[in-house]
DNA sequence: ATGAAAGCGCTAACAT
DNA sequence: ATGTTAGCGCTTTCAT
């Protein structure tokens, strides 16, 4: 067998369209982009005889000369786990859909998300649109971006100035606690964030917020021994839980700012031969799609639609340019209570 | 606020760096590129000159000069889920760790899997190399690819003449019932891939290849009726599940595909007030991350390995060339078996 | 409405 | 070992 490779078919160029259409290149090019000026006569011909070489520009000519890459990278924690490849996946589906290239980089601290965002060679002249997911993007480093002809979106925070999409994390701790109190709990303990987590430290805050809101709304006091820090991960779940209930006077309920979190308090609560609702009540947040697997109450939210919902108002203000309707809109995602079988009423 | 924009800063070209190191823009090319026949005093000049002027090539100018992209683009079912996601994951440290572009696209159907490797817009100048997850090419397919100067490589799935990586499907089959009738059970039922499946038909055939050798080994026959297809999925398992619990003479054991379907099957004892191990052992495939919250013993397969070990092999036979040692291997990860609590001897 | 031509920033022959 | 130069295929003034 052979090693030769014979030479590749040449591809048409925007010049063999130009010559067979009996124009110029440059009316090729307006043609093909749907520029003003013209003929439309002119332009049905073009369209056609391109269609008939099945020509398509050269992604590289075209970075080269105008500059745009028609690319959208995601800048995301990790791929890994349910949360964010749904926010990856809406991301993805939307680009592609809408002709553009799809890129996605790994972010793992804190770091490496400085030297994505203000060292020139990763983001400049190869992507047009940066959609970060769970990370903090300061006010001047969006600044920057744009300055240097980026635009930003982001999903899970916020950056004053950028587009963003997000739930309403305060009411999420509120409807989970309402419904805990609604149950007649009254002491509620809480599963929450890393005290000092680098990225995306507003969710938890901001949940907890709502906990404490709902709490006041009620009468109750917040007990700061009652509030656990997980690490949004089934084994921080479980060892919360097992804080939780080492306590002299241990909650009744629980609202874990996570359904990964509830899983693992669940597991602890096994190991301990108690069960939920039954010894003490859970709610989760996610309808993560293990939830109804083990009948965990839960409050929902439409991850893949974050990431949708991201990717458009991303390539709107792209296509808008800065000053456009959509330039900093914030998307609120509804939730959702979604009552199952690990909540009940205090024994 | 002025909606003026400055302009960006100029960035530092090739000539810029030629200027000040006092060589010729080709000179710099082969020095930074590490090429031979440039001496080393002058490389190193040429590198300090760069590093000042923080110049890095212009991604665009190299691929229209070079036809080279240094992107590699993942294809894969769906984005979501704990699988892909996994391999997914792997796949993007090593190749944005090698420093090429990471793209991704999802591919829902066998049609948009044709459109993407036959048709020239897709992939051409767009991506050197290109990641297959559970999707089925064909040889001829991957000849295309290599005629327009595409490397491939598979994980899932093998097509000869390509690096792949999987497991060893067989073996999967025969563990998992070897389990089981080590523990006792004559009646094993199994849950399955789908009759049809376009995309990924190798996988479930495999597994309940190594079902039947178990079988036989231990002096049993294969009971078709015994043989339920899921897709995969919860619900699948839990369908399945329901059907061979329906079965006059029910299964003591049952060996799910997969992790997920094993999950359903769980659901549908506990809807009919069984449960695992006591009423049937349930084994899965897979070591979810949800598999120890439950109990479940399975198959352990790592993921995320996969679609770092394909991605090497794809950058190596890039690298290489078709000629290279690794142009075509076969790598099969290791799986284990995890025995946990739904497996037991039949009551 | 269309065309001519000057780049865009790099690589790869081909010289030397 | 290094330099010269002709592209790569497109976009974008500037003319007309």
């Amino acid at each position: 067998m052979s090693t030769t490779t014979n030479p590749p078919p040449r591809r048409a160029t925007i010049e063999d369209v130009a010559q067979r259409a009996g124009v110029s290149v440059a009316t090729v090019s307006r043609a093909l982009r749907g520029l003003p000026n013209v003929a439309s006569t002119t332009r049905t011909r073009v369209t056609e005889v391109a269609a008939e070489l099945k020509y398509s520009p050269h992604p590289g000519a075209t970075r080269l000369a105008a500059g745009r890459t028609r690319t959208i990278t995601v800048a995301v924690p990790t791929l890994n786990g349910w949360y964010f490849s749904g926010v990856v996946a809406g991301a993805e589906a939307v680009c592609n859909e809408a002709g553009y290239e799809f890129q996605v980089v790994g972010i793992a601290s804190a770091e490496e998300e400085q030297r994505l965002l203000r060292e020139d060679t990763h983001l400049e002249r190869r992507t047009d649109g940066l959609l970060v997911v769970d990370l903090h993007v300061s006010e001047a480093d969006a600044r920057s971006l744009r300055a240097r002809g980026l635009s930003l979106a982001t999903v899970g925070t916020a950056t004053p100035g950028s587009p963003s999409v997000m739930i309403d994390d305060v009411d999420v701790g509120r409807i989970a606690t309402e419904h805990l109190l609604g149950l007649g709990h009254h002491r509620i303990g809480v599963i929450g964030g890393l005290p000092h987590d680098p990225l995306s430290f507003d969710v938890p805050r901001a949940r907890k917020h709502g906990h404490e809101q709902a709490l006041r709304d009620a009468g109750l006091h917040p007990d700061a021994t009652l509030f656990r820090p997980g690490d949004f991960g089934i084994d921080g779940g479980q060892e919360a839980m097992a804080a939780l209930m080492d306590l002299d006077d241990p909650p009744s309920g629980v609202f874990a700012m996570s359904d990964e979190m509830a899983f693992g308090a669940l597991m602890e609560l096994r190991q301990r031969g108690l069960s939920a609702p039954a010894d003490v009540s859970i709610i989760g947040v996610d309808d993560h799609e293990f939830a109804r697997v083990i009948e965990l109450t839960t409050i929902r939210q439409d991850v893949p639609s974050h990431g949708a919902n991201a990717a458009r108002l991303l390539i709107r203000s792209m296509e808008d340019g800065d000053g456009g309707p959509n330039h900093a809109v914030r998307h609120h995602s509804p939730v959702e209570l979604i009552v199952r079988g690990t909540t009940a009423p205090p024994a």
